[in-house]
DNA sequence: GAGTGGTCTAGACCACCAT
DNA sequence: TGGTGGTCTAGACCACTCG
């Protein structure tokens, strides 16, 4: 699996951002000498540029340049991330422990969700996930097989974000959740050790390619204690 | 003022994808096919549909074709906005019940998220906000004083945000949530006429006038089987 | 094997910006 | 006027999907 060209720049370029090589404000190389420094066709070099004014590390100015963005204000936007990653991030041991990984036919709702058709292979799987031995989520998560069709146990039992990012080399996008209260039945409470009728978060999310494509449907209950929402939002 | 070509083609699949002609699930022309349609290069037409990936019309299918996705689900940005404006939306009938109305010094820590020194003057609101008469949540507002010396109880019976922007004429920037899943307790549950123990959302808010300065610090109760957050986050 | 989208090239002309 | 990014072309080869 080659990463293309426009890949390797915009990460190098990015790289160079977050390094401090080049500032906040700082005009970048143009476009021409960036062509001749890669040895890559402009074409090329947009393709990378426009990634990153996308992901607001850039901006450009038409005549004048291309200039690097105030990273620090990028960060407060919702960001999505992998549970792995955002515990890892608080310096939590992660375990998975994979209950169901099977090969269902698609519900008509869910096939609605992942734009696939009625009967089209899902791969289903349902996970708890801990975080220092505690259960804070059940996952049940279903995910179009003509995607991943190398999809194996284990990718559920690490990194299932890992595995689409850096073994497929798909781009991530974004995340759409609804966020809900319930009280936790039989089942669930059993499954993250707490009482029966207990409250959980129950969240629904869409996660999307950067082609357009949902490529999971998930279905999460969050054990009250140990997990809540930071979000932000603006008035437009 | 010429509009560019890419422009143009991306309007006019983007109609085709509104008007119905182009239906969910619905290949569109290939790339080669719409480059003879619109006498101009496969680049033109990338540009044109990679816009239209992006904004969530269209999805792509590598080796088998290009999609148009489930447009319903568009346009769901958080936005922040008060419960009046939001309900009204819904054209739903809004009441808010005011249960107290006082003035108190600021705790260490209700100083801290509104930037006052401790003791500092505080407003303090309990109300119970219905739609449709069906009662939604349980607000408890913490106000400095310092900022809203004319403010009356009045203000909290119909729209403390139409005040803020239109009598002061603050503008509001932002705000951070904290959600979480909670079980009512005796006075919540009678308050929002529910069961003991029936699973409540917990949100926090802390909102912000653009010149920085947090306005109100509140604590909401919202009635599960009322109300549900949607929330759209992005991979950067 | 034929068709699709993904990547890439080596040019070109334009509008905008500074000097 | 010379340099920048914005738009556009007419090709090319690749990887993927499907019959």
């Amino acid at each position: 699996m080659k990463k293309p060209i426009y890949q390797i720049v915009e990460e190098d370029i990015k790289n160079k951002i977050l390094s401090g090589e080049y500032k906040t404000k700082d005009m970048i190389p143009s476009e021409n000498e960036l062509k001749e420094k890669y040895n890559v066709s402009r074409m090329t070099i947009r393709q990378a540029l426009n990634t990153l004014v996308s992901e607001g590390y850039l901006y450009k100015h038409k005549g004048k340049g291309t200039f690097v963005s105030d990273v620090k204000l990028e960060k407060n936007i919702v960001r999505v991330r992998g549970f792995t990653e955002e515990m890892a991030n608080l310096g939590k041991v992660i375990r998975n422990k994979l209950l169901k990984f099977e090969f269902i036919p698609a519900t008509k709702k869910i096939a609605d969700n992942l734009l696939v058709d009625e009967n089209d292979l899902i791969v289903y799987v349902e996970r708890i996930r801990s975080s220092d031995d505690v259960p804070v989520l059940l996952e049940i998560l279903y995910i179009p097989y003509n995607l991943f069709k190398d999809i194996e146990k284990e990718h559920f039992e690490t990194s299932f974000y890992y595995y689409i990012e850096t073994t497929k080399n798909y781009k991530i996008s974004h995340c759409l959740h609804t966020i809900e209260a319930r009280n936790a039945d039989e089942k669930i409470s059993e499954m993250l050790q707490i009482n029966k009728n207990d409250s959980v978060l129950y969240v629904t999310s869409k996660t999307f390619l950067d082609n357009g494509r949902p490529f999971e449907y998930v279905k999460s209950y969050y054990r009250a204690d140990q997990y809540r929402f930071v979000q932000k939002s603006f008035r437009i």
